[in-house]
DNA sequence: CAGGTAGTTTGCGATAGCGCAAAACGGACC
DNA sequence: GGTCCGTTTTGCGCTATCGCAAACTACCTG
């Protein structure tokens, strides 16, 4: 099994107060695997037998209806965990993760889980953080999509993607993975077309560049006031 | 300080795995009070002080965005904790906490939880668990947002609270405390208007039986039927 | 028991956004 | 360099749902 490199992964917020020596130990139990563009990690409903630590590239976690209709739940970025399902108790995954970039992540089988939290309780305590986390994004989610319109929504959402996993260029920040209209539809809850036809009309006021799978933020600033301003206070 | 009989909570998931002894010395950080019925415990913003396991009683977790639109993030029930806010390293509460019925809740300060944590590591493992399975329901709602249209959203959200808060009758299940229109407006992304047009309706099929903050599920199968039932499977 | 307040019902326009369809476009692969 | 497939754009009608307004009703209070 190839040793992972410790000092990449050490600062991370998942081993905060873990000596050294025990994330030598941690990292024993781990092995890396590499997941071409567009190759699934691991699909909804299946047995939750693994756990991830992401080292590059990109995932799209997804959430599917029992008819086939799909949410995007996040993207995860590198240093970040995923497919936790045994931190719920569940068995088996609840979302599909797909790699969009070639990605390489840390994989730990998830029987290792309740041993490392007993040798090493600072993992629980960490991961609490993460998912507390996670949820309190999750609540605001909710709120936005119960009280903002798609607009608001999708500049809330390009938004947040570019701080996450935002590329600076000279004039403008770039979505450094490849997302669709239909990725950013299943983000916000409307549809590619209405997607399409925001980032047009944004296109042609110099707010954003865009093309197949790609998106700059040309004008960051406007975008923000547009997310931020309520229903009402549009156009005269 | 007032005793806290351990009978009665330790069968708590929260508690799970940690020895009557130590859920002794637990107890004997936390006190107990009481929330009249409309009081507020805590407001979103305010110092976190204090998180909460609720004894008795009901209470009502909601976000209010900027222009004072609120969303019910959730119902508490008794044996839940709620006001978590340092687990996710939180210093403000993101949301207020209102009890919807005369409530008792136990109280610990939040600054006996780092402590607690370290002796009784059982703790964090048990949080971090039911904050992973509130993060799943966060999900499945937002899901259901994306997907669904309002009345199988409503039916959904009258099941759930059916589910974890509804007594038996005779004929039917009753939502045991007051909830208005409003609420579960703010709970499926809506209007009250709406809300009220939709249980008129089914009222109306004999499906429910409702009135001022009260609400009866008549036929709880016909509204799983409902719930299930995708957008463009309706009527002839 | 009268009056007031908070919750509910209902009608009626207005519209944001959907759904369908078709065309244009851009890459990738042979 | 041509072909093919997935993505994007755009037009157009439709409708679920909102927003406002007004009337109604149940409960609480004095």
């Amino acid at each position: 099994m190839a040793k992972v490199d410790t000092s990449l992964v050490a600062h991370l917020p998942l081993f905060a107060g873990v000596t050294p020596d025990a994330l030598d130990e941690i990292l024993r139990e781990a092995r890396s695997a590499r997941y071409p563009k567009n190759s699934a990690i691991f699909e909804q409903g299946a047995d939750a037998q693994s756990f991830f630590l992401l080292l590059h590239g990109h995932v799209r976690a997804a959430k599917t209806t029992p008819t086939g209709e799909q949410i995007v739940v996040r993207y995860v970025s590198p240093g970040e965990t995923f497919g936790l399902a045994m931190a719920i108790g569940a068995a088996r995954y609840p979302a599909t993760a797909m790699a969009v970039d070639d990605s390489v992540a840390l994989i730990w089988p998830t029987s290792a889980w309740p041993r490392l939290v007993e040798r090493f309780p600072a993992l629980a305590a960490n991961t609490l953080q993460t998912v507390g986390t996670r949820l309190q994004e999750s609540h605001t989610r909710i709120l936005e999509m119960s009280t903002q319109q798609v607009e608001q929504r999708v500049a809330h959402a390009l938004l947040r993607l570019a701080k996450q996993s935002g590329r600076k260029l000279d004039h403008g920040i770039e979505i450094d993975f490849p997302i669709s209209r239909q990725d950013i539809a299943q983000m916000t809850g409307t549809t590619l077309h209405t997607v399409s036809r925001i980032l047009s009309g944004w296109e042609s006021q110099g707010l954003v560049e865009s093309g197949r799978q790609r998106i700059i933020l040309r004008d960051p600033h406007r975008i923000v006031v547009l997310a931020e301003r309520n229903a009402d206070s549009g156009a005269t």
